[in-house]
DNA sequence: GACGATCTGCCTACTAGAAGGTAGATAGAT
DNA sequence: ATCTATCTACCTTCTAGTAGGCAGATCGTC
């Protein structure tokens, strides 16, 4: 027991690293095993195929998100926080570069040469941000705790797309701050005005 | 005469098609020989290694850039006007598919792995896209074009942002009006009132 | 409890093909 | 006579993936 072939687990992890950095076509089993400390062919007998493994990595990748978005939900009531500890969680990231971007990020930017196994799931990921932003949007409008200018569904997409384009834009200028300068107004305009 | 060397363009060209699809890494010279009808060897005639055909590859879409904002300037004195073409711009790119996402935004995510030679170029472009864009932002915030929130250059960081985040959700969900669709209410934001 | 059978995780050794790149020849233009 | 653009033929290294073996854990059955 212990080790309930965490093996798998670590492979994914360190592939999800590689991702990040460089995309599907930037990394190989042979820099998984020089970071596990396995053989390539050990590689293959927990992901038979590169989309196997790329495919899973980005399921999970996916449910872990929706599992954090449960539990953000149940600690969090206010809409604006909400937004603010999403956008929090990406500003710490980037600025310890633990996971400076985001794996569906750099896989969706690749989308058209991405093997369709993969693209799907890249896609669902998407879907998955997109339809959860767009309830917070709907239910901070209706309880008043956010300020929207559009409808609920375009507001969704406009801060995704903002803190999307925020992290592309601190990768390329290797500024990590770059990201909470760009967030701190966005989130501003969704705060409804205090007075009067 | 006549065809001076347009080889090494229509290398340039392919090598661009491909990139936008797929990095840096989704590529190879086999690839552009194909498209190009040249052997891969006539290939490095042109352009002795890879890094030297996306170093200058992403140079010349920088100084391209560059002349397109010179003739746009010249052309379009209102400050909201310019963001509109350029956001524009990019909106028929997409729709039409013929340039459906920004080489450097491909190569910016893939910064890290990225030879440093081109990741030099890379950092370059958004440096210019950025500068130009808070000229832009101070100058319609100073003659009352732009109604700004923040300063111009937290304004013109915002603007990137979006524009990028859009392009890329355009591609992610594989649906071209959404890039409309987010930069419409971000241009709404910067459109001074028009009474009272 | 003992004994073989299967399962798991890893290994070495290999393959075919693709990668980026080089050497050297050839044909035509200057 | 040299330069330019191309070619064929090749090299080396890396790529994903396969075949088959081996040690140890687990399991069924007697």
């Amino acid at each position: 027991m212990s080790n309930l072939s965490n093996t798998s687990d670590e492979i994914l992890a360190s592939a999800r690293n590689l991702i990040m950095s460089g995309g599907y076509n930037g990394f190989s089993y042979a820099d998984i095993s020089e970071v596990v400390g396995i053989r390539k062919a050990s590689i293959h007998h927990h992901f038979p195929s590169k989309v196997d493994l790329v495919r899973e990595l980005v399921k999970r990748y996916r449910e872990d998100g929706q599992a954090s978005v449960v539990t953000l939900e149940q600690n969090v009531p206010d809409a604006l926080d909400i937004l603010k500890v999403y956008a929090n969680h990406w500003a710490k990231c980037i600025e310890d570069a633990s996971r400076p971007y985001c794996v569906c990020a750099l896989l969706a930017s690749e989308l058209p040469s991405l093997p369709p196994e993969v693209a799907t799931e890249v896609t669902a990921f998407f879907r998955f941000i997109s339809s959860w932003l767009t309830a917070v949007m709907e239910r901070g409008s209706k309880n008043g705790a956010l300020n929207l200018t559009s409808e609920p569904h375009i507001e969704a997409e406009a801060f995704l797309a903002t803190v999307y384009g925020a992290m592309l834009s601190s990768r390329a200028y290797g500024k990590p701050e770059v990201f909470s300068t760009i967030l701190g107004p966005a989130l501003s305009r969704l705060t409804p005005t205090v007075s009067h």
